[in-house]
DNA sequence: GGATTGACATCCC
DNA sequence: CGGGATGCCAATC
């Protein structure tokens, strides 16, 4: 496996409970900004050999792309994370932000 | 090795 | 906000 592939497992690895990612945003994490659909890929393939939470990825418009919806969103609805009409997700609340909690720690404190 | 194909993203209307 | 067109990049055919 190269690289590229290790890097995205280890960001989606990263994703907090209760919160998600885009796909664009974890090919960022990993070193590829334009390299989204490669993450599709990889969810797509090594979800079922790794145990990844690859239910905490969705696409930009805050949507399961994944075809039925139906398991992802029962995962994301089992961790706290709303899903309204069957696969919308509002980003707005339960996006991941990788610094973002560094920097909710610092707005409590 | 060229053409096709995606669990995507972004810009435009 | 919705839908279409374009860009992108690796795996597959």
């Amino acid at each position: 496996m190269d690289s590229f592939t290790k890097d995205v497992i280890d960001n989606i690895k990263a994703i907090p409970e209760g919160k998600v990612a885009t796909y664009g945003q974890i090919a960022k994490l990993a070193g590829k900004p334009r390299g989204a659909r490669q993450v599709a890929r990889i969810l797509h393939t090594m979800s079922e050999k790794h145990d990844l939470p690859w239910h905490r990825v969705i696409n930009s418009q805050g949507k399961i792309s994944l075809q039925p919806p139906e398991r992802q969103a029962a995962r994301l609805i089992a961790e706290g994370v709303e899903v309204t009409n069957g696969s919308r997700v509002q980003l707005k609340q339960f996006q991941w932000e990788k610094d973002d909690d560094l920097y909710d720690l610092w707005m409590k404190g």
